[in-house]
DNA sequence: CTGAAAGCGCTTACAG
DNA sequence: CTGAAAGCGCTTACAG
């Protein structure tokens, strides 16, 4: 028994064709219950792992799945990315990771990558230049784009409407009484979508124009004491806080309460994501809730429909899985 | 020209043998500049995109390394996994992601199946059983074992002693002068590893026994409101709360504002892990500081070494980086 | 239910 | 510098 065993090690062992011993791997129903026992013996005998590269490639199936997202901390679908790599590994699939970091350039060598791996599947949260678009259709890969809802997307889109968040989140400011915003913006074209959207709808709803400010991603905590630095200067001090993630909104509650400044009554904050600290800071965080297990079972059900074969080349499609306003004490 | 080119298509539309284009992929200088030249306009031609699988089975090299570890978000060591996803793709390799999830049997099967895909090198923040640390030994993958010192590593470990951190928070809680340390402690070897150390060296100072609790990990936030409740329903309010993350940490912070007790005059807070909020939070959290920058360092150096011959079967060794207590304003 | 054999798409000594 | 050919470790029609 040499060093690494393979699958004629185990048929050698077993005294049957290294075909048997595959099928056995495989589809053991096919084998008789006898040989199926024999089999065992030997491949536990001799330590065998199965190549999965030479699997793969004789059969041109492969079990992984590759997950693109720009960051792995402070990010906004973090929970969404987990709840992925669980489901996905649920179902025996491996994941290969690429943090693409807003680097377009990176996305395409990731995902490059990822077709010559001959993944199943690659899902992404990022956008995607034409050129790699290109080489994705022409590999037939099933490409999933979560958190969007693009005009054209190149497979399957799920996602939510960014102005839609935009308008409903303008709407409920305005309901609740609020005369001077302030808008945090992350940079990536989503929050710009979301962003525009709330300026249109709030100039519509006869507001002025709201006060303004950037952040880069990830928007976790490291922003707060700036950005809040930076609202204290402004004219005039606004009465409620648009942040572009959960944890922003924290961290200016929290600059808020060191100031001796009250939230919501001096100031209210909203968050987006209703990641669980929303629910769990005091005061509990005014946010916009995604349904990531939705996105998740979505983009799940898509691949094992294809790996089932039941769909060969699967249809552009977009699922819109909404969002929710939830409204709590910070706003 | 088929769907998805071959190298023998690239060789053919070049009029050369495929041998030679292979070569042009992975070694350009041992081919003729004008050939390589034709070869390249070929490749873009067709749109080739080389297979993996078929390259690595060949080359018996893979260009993939699987990183385990617990769970994603609200955990100590998100940024180093993440500084390792970076580095690691820095230098063309591609990661496979596992989520082992504090279950040592999804970890056997994660290090499985990264052994049957050939990985260059498998690391790790959890722990395996004996079975796969064979499997493991006898596969002769680089094993890289981070955040621990265990006593007989299996591969390469890289990490601090727990026991020492645990030492060293008593000795600074009472060199600060508290009196009444809780402790809050996660789930997991390592957290009570350091629980336990610190519980002895408080003991040797002449310390009575400190209120103790437990919580599960992933802990983030969520566990802050139970765990202050229960702290104030103590028969004796602690005057100092050792956590076992920055987050918990900062859970503590807020409730106690919530509480209206002031942080560190009233109740003393303890994070662990030093991420980036506990120097943004309102107090600054004292912490303790893990050199997790190094700890990649120290991975990336042993995997690039083994890869390019340098070492064959890399020798078990274990590498302290150390850890530092960072004393600010909340203890 | 099982075996012999071709093939998956590459790499790599071995010659030249 | 380049080509012919064997081989990496599997899978899968095709027979039987």
């Amino acid at each position: 028994m040499s060093e690494r065993p393979t699958l004629d090690d185990v048929a050698a062992e077993a005294d049957v064709s290294s075909a048997t011993v595959s099928r056995y791997l495989n589809n053991p129903r096919v084998v008789a219950k006898a040989t199926g026992e024999i089999i065992r013996a030997a491949i536990e005998k001799t330590g065998y792992i199965p190549n999965l590269l030479a699997s793969e490639l004789a059969s041109s199936k492969s079990r992984l799945v590759a997950v693109l997202t720009p960051h792995l901390q402070d990010t906004i679908f973090n929970d969404t990315i987990e709840a992925m790599i669980e489901a996905l590994s649920a179902t025996g699939i491996n994941v290969m990771l690429g943090l693409t970091g807003n680097s377009p350039a990176r996305a395409d060598e990731l995902i490059t990558a990822a077709i010559s791996r001959r993944a199943d599947a690659i899902i992404t949260t990022g956008s995607i230049t034409e050129h790699t678009a290109e080489l994705v259709r022409r590999s037939k890969t099933v490409f999933i784009q979560m958190w969007d809802l693009p005009e054209k997307p190149i497979g399957i889109a799920v996602g939510f409407s960014h102005p839609a968040v935009g308008r409903e989140l303008a709407r409920f400011v305005a309901k609740r009484g609020y005369q001077c915003p302030h808008l945090i913006t992350a940079n990536g074209q989503r929050a710009a979508m979301r962003r525009d959207a709330f300026l249109e709808e709030w100039k519509l709803l006869g507001g002025e124009t709201p006060t303004e400010d950037a952040v880069d991603i990830p928007s976790r905590f490291g922003h707060g004491r700036g950005v809040f630095a930076r609202i204290r200067r402004l004219p005039r001090m606004p009465d409620v806080v648009i942040c572009g993630s959960d944890y922003l909104a924290q961290a200016i509650i929290v600059e808020a309460h060191a100031a001796n400044m009250r939230v919501p009554d001096d100031l209210a904050v909203i968050g987006f994501g209703n990641s669980s600290l929303a629910g769990e800071m005091r005061p509990t965080i005014t946010t916009v809730e995604i349904d990531g297990r939705r996105i998740v079972r979505e983009a799940i059900t898509a691949i094992t429909a294809v790996r089932n074969q039941t769909v060969r080349t699967p249809a552009e499609r977009i699922i819109d899985v909404g969002f929710r306003l939830v409204a709590r004490e910070s706003a």
